[in-house]
DNA sequence: ATGAAAGCGCTAACAG
DNA sequence: CTGTTAGCGCTTTCAT
């Protein structure tokens, strides 16, 4: 038994962190009264209480939360939300939305990028380890059937954007249609018969529905969807200008484009400057972004309040924690258009 | 004694997750084989092993890798990244970049935001209560000695774009004060004198040491710095906005305009608009942005390499953690300054 | 090849 | 008001 002063032995002061024990020992008082203290119970007189808050600000204790956890019913008052790599304002919005809302529950959000399909289950697995206390996950991958026991073991999982697969979950989810039917029926307002449309690979979930939606609108004015006039699988911006160069070069150039989000917006545009076509071809896009009312013209969009989707997901995993046991089911949020001038461009007559 | 059946007593398997004991039990083997076959130690003989991992995916069994850390050696392969929410690029590409790094060593990492001074601390400890291993600071707050003991614990914390105060530590910072004098000077050589500045506060480092830079090419061309041109405190593009407003209305506008970060340029672009003077004010942005190509004109700005100072950061602290302990020092990335149009506007002839 | 027991840092349930 | 004991889920050490 060599030296057992303070429980951990602690002399130096350098290795390892401080625990209860090593206060309690400090103070000359038990491991209990320093739990007291720290939870804020009562059952310590003032002067006790004094010396260990002393003694812990002398030692600069840490509770560990891990351990605490471990002990309380295995809650650590942890979300946790995993963004596959997106690079648009998504993320900032959607991580304000949750963590407004966590905050007044008492829950603190962590955050880990699930990147590619590829590391997402690693990712989330990762999270569930470390025992959050629910799950918001803006899937990447295909198939999220490994989340069944997290579930199953009381840890609630909402999904963002896009439905889940292999599993019953709630799910936010924008109106991705009848934001694409809306935004299409305003081209089409400006006479525009050939539409082109740009955007990433349609096996994404916003992406086929935003193209259900384009179709709908065109079958709505009895306008044929031409297939030649679709360039798919733009994964960014670089993609969808070389989508929009080939489309625009065409022999039947479209005379308004419908770009799917807003790194395929971004692209649109730089085709469009390259062709000085800027004036001449309208174009909607998905999505808003923070310069485009600065660009010429001004872009109209579609645009969807992401900060409300990361509160209502919020709501929906706190609810459920709180007991709340509806089944899964999907929420579905609208979607604005908003007017700032490539989308009110006329149709150029063809004739002259 | 009501059915103590599996440790836990658990029989619905709805409640509570799955432990170690409960796969043991499952097996009728003991808890011990279960950990090595968990972490792929020799001992167990395959017949053995296979049932484990059986019972294993049968009860969706996930190791507690809170328990786990709390034994071995109090390491959790996490390591945490505090980040005011900035509204920038300027998350997700130091996220990139750090994730790559951490990856490299076996690391997972937690994002949590900082959001205001006020709050950074109740984050910050929040995440060294979950025991990380390490620790990335985005500083919003003034000081941060209250993480001193988690150095002396051996938990090593670099700080970005920000020196810290209170605290030894080391940083990853931008040369700022170079990067304000490349972007001045480049103006200057255009012809203009009479240059405005926009700003956030001036007791954030980044924009002292901005206009610092600033300040030092107008001294090289012996040109005065005039106290009346520069307007700081904008915190957002729509204060910045009206700051330029407010400049370019006054009695002797300034020629060009020297923004200190993106949101403070984009609203001086709408300033710009409104006034229809964006191709008779030139101007150059600190920080660059993605639509910065498609603005009329093209804004020039003084750009940083966000990703590489993520990857510095990560590699600093990873070698602390590995024990090398020199004094703590700041690494200065250098920046680059990107001219699409903006920054070379000439002066306007004053005479005419 | 396998298991029993101790203990990580903390709190819950009981004593005094 | 204060302290003792047991145990959370796991790994470590030491027996078998």
């Amino acid at each position: 038994m060599p030296s057992a002063v303070g429980g951990t032995g602690r002399t130096g002061g350098r290795a390892g962190r401080p625990t209860m024990k090593d206060v309690a020992a400090h103070v000359g008082t038990s491991i209990k009264s320093v739990s007291r203290v720290l939870n804020g119970e009562d059952g310590v007189s003032a002067a006790t209480a004094e010396r260990i808050l002393q003694a812990m600000a002398e030692l600069g204790f840490r509770r560990n939360d891990l351990a605490r956890g471990l002990r309380q019913s295995d809650r650590t008052s942890t979300i946790g939300l995993a963004l596959p790599q997106a690079g648009t304002r998504f993320h900032d919005s959607l991580v304000h939305g949750i963590d407004e809302i966590a905050r007044q529950q008492g829950s603190f959000v962590l955050t880990a990028s699930s990147g590619t399909a590829a590391r997402e289950r690693e990712t989330l697995t990762a999270l569930c380890s470390r025992r959050v206390d629910g799950l918001i996950v803006v899937p990447a991958g295909e198939d999220h059937g490994f989340l069944r026991p997290e579930q199953q073991a009381g840890v609630p999982v909402v999904f963002v954007d896009r439905p889940p697969h292999g599993i019953a979950a709630d799910a936010v989810l924008t109106d991705h249609a009848e934001g694409a039917r809306a935004g299409t029926a305003h081209l089409l307002r400006q006479g525009h018969r050939r539409i082109g449309v740009v955007g990433d690979d349609e096996r994404i979930f916003s992406v086929a529905e935003r193209i259900g939606g384009h179709r709908a609108a065109l079958r709505t004015e009895q306008v044929a969807y031409a297939e030649e006039l679709t360039r798919l699988g733009a994964r960014c911006a670089e993609e969808a200008m070389h989508a929009c160069l080939d489309l625009l070069g065409s022999g039947q150039p479209p005379t308004a484009l419908f770009t799917l989000n807003n790194q395929c917006t971004i692209g649109a545009v730089r085709a469009l400057r390259r062709l000085g076509l800027t004036r001449r071809v309208a174009m909607v896009g998905f999505d808003d972004f923070e310069t485009a009312d600065l660009i010429d013209p001004p872009v109209t969009v579609i645009s969807h309040d992401v900060e409300e989707i990361g509160r209502t997901a919020a709501r929906l995993m706190f609810e459920r924690m709180a007991g709340h046991s509806p089944a899964p089911g999907r929420t579905t949020l609208p979607t604005k258009l908003i007017a700032r001038g490539s989308g009110e461009i006329p149709v150029v007559d063809e004739s002259s």
